[in-house]
DNA sequence: CCAATATTGAGAATAATTACTACATAGGAT
DNA sequence: ATCCTATGTAGTAATTATTCTCAATATTGG
């Protein structure tokens, strides 16, 4: 619902980028700046595709597989996540708060809900059992508002 | 957890077939109900070409495209889901109690449980908002105890 | 500024899934 | 029970997302 990604001026983002870069590792390009700004700025859940075209306005000789490369770079340091569960491609999610997705089966969009009382409950006594939980997340799909108003129309 | 799947006796196993088939207006064809067999007794979540491969010892001449096909009716019949978080391919769930899963990110194995406090709780007050939610899962990833153990050896 | 090393772009490769087409078959009408 | 037609099937080819290879290039610690 509220995403409130932080839209910074251009020289705290790249702060923020260089401090990131540090603490993972990795060398600071061209092409992973552009990226960073472009993601950390979704507001959508883009796939990697969109993150491509939006990025290629900027540099236009950046090629996909970088593009791919960057968003499992930043995957792992933990500056986004990967959301697998809709149909088609895997889309990308820059809010580091916990939360979790609502999915409207008709138009595809993704929206981020923050649910306190989940996040708190107690898990059910066979998951210890199960093993080690590293994360949590709800799943909910739907219809979005808009959708079903179109749909009623028809 | 538990995985009671329903294992009955071949006719009784026929019967529930036919009526399934009467119920969606699809036709009885012995591919399908070999997949239907054969996806109604898996326990382990299995991707369409594990079944492919099950199915093909008593089905030789079978094509991979029609195991897609057939599993692609039974979802929306209703009579299996789809789960598609897994990082790879997309795999099929013959339980039909409201249930969740259980995520190995190491051994990719996937356990359904079952957590009732969850299921009759209240949504946040924002989805009203949003649209007219279907279903809802609960997806836990993390480290099943086998694989932890076996970590720990090393 | 330079050398060591990581990253990139281009195109090809891979893997999952779907589309197409000609033939076969199930099952309602007769 | 048999015929007819819609529907399903196998096989092959296409599509789509994602990853790999490798030579060329860029980055950064010294």
């Amino acid at each position: 619902m509220t995403q409130d990604q932080s839209h910074q001026s251009p020289e705290e983002e790249f702060r923020l980028f260089r401090t990131v870069c540090k603490e993972q590792r990795i060398k600071v390009t061209p092409q992973r700046l552009e990226i960073f700004r472009t993601v950390i700025a979704a507001y959508d859940h883009p796939s990697a595709e969109d993150v491509y075209n939006r990025v290629k306005d900027r540099l236009p000789a950046i090629s996909l597989d970088t593009v791919y490369r960057t968003l499992a770079t930043f995957e792992s340091g933990g500056i986004i996540s990967r959301v697998s569960f809709c149909e088609d491609k895997t889309r990308f999610d820059p809010n580091r708060k916990p939360h979790h997705h609502l999915f409207c089966t008709v138009c595809k969009n993704l929206t981020d809900f923050y649910w306190a009382n989940f996040d708190n409950a107690d898990l059910p006594p066979e998951i210890p059992e199960w093993g080690y939980p590293e994360t949590k997340h709800v799943q909910i799909r739907g219809i979005c508002s808009h959708c079903s108003r179109e749909r009623n129309k028809a």
